[in-house]
DNA sequence: GCGACAG
DNA sequence: ATCTTGTCGC
């Protein structure tokens, strides 16, 4: 695999990332992908709420062989193939929440603007861990997240304990998908990437069984 | 070269 | 992410 190409392929497909709201409508339906892992098995994920009922509307599990090791800025190696598999499995999906960045990213193309061009779809990048980037001033709960005076993303703190960083994905405003996350969260989390994380963990114990 | 490093 | 028991805290 050639990095030094696909990290100038990601340069280029930043370009076409849409950092507006799709026209007048933002769907009440959310879905939150994950992946596990065992050796050389991957387990993905998929769950589909409705952010006002709160109600589960679909889900998809999906097992295969695991096509690249992580690599530290091609994440989309690693969990592209099978979440890609997983949204096509879906009828309707709404808005994403990938459990990685957006625009957050050395080359503003992280997993979740991957996925966003490649199916078309709107997506949001929602991350555990800070990639890059200095915390701008803060309004208490949340604060942005700058590297070279721009701003790539917004660290949200949801719970006392734990923030977590939110960032575009693809046809949606950051201040959207700040909006739809904390909407979409329970103990400072989104629901339904938990629930995505723990079925794909379950289905991969049932599997290796 | 060294260390840090989304999951 | 994953390897892993008991244990501290809400």
């Amino acid at each position: 695999m050639d990095l030094t190409a696909l990290a100038n392929e990601q340069k280029d497909l930043a370009k076409l990332v849409r950092k507006y709201d799709d026209p007048s409508y933002t769907s009440p339906i959310v879905t939150g992908v994950d992946v596990a892992y065992a050796k050389d098995i991957a387990a993905g994920c998929a769950v589909v709420s409705n952010n006002y009922t709160n109600e589960i509307i679909d889900s998809s599990v999906i097992i295969k062989e695991i096509e690249s090791d992580y690599i530290h800025g091609f994440f989309q190696l690693r969990e592209g193939p099978i979440i890609i598999e997983l949204i096509r499995s879906l009828e309707m999906q709404g808005i994403i929440l990938v459990d990685g960045n957006g625009i957050l990213h050395p080359r503003r193309f992280g997993l979740a603007s991957y996925l966003g061009i490649k199916m078309d779809v709107q997506t949001i990048g929602v991350a555990k861990k800070l990639m890059l980037g200095e915390m701008g001033p803060g309004t208490g709960d949340s604060a942005e997240i700058i590297q070279d005076r721009e701003v790539l993303g917004k660290v949200l703190w949801l719970n006392e304990r734990k923030p977590i960083y939110v960032s575009i994905g693809h046809r949606i405003t950051l201040d959207t998908a700040v909006k739809i996350v904390s909407e979409s969260s329970v103990d400072g989390y989104p629901e339904v990437l938990r629930r995505a994380h723990k079925m794909s963990k379950e289905a991969l114990n049932r599997y290796k069984d």
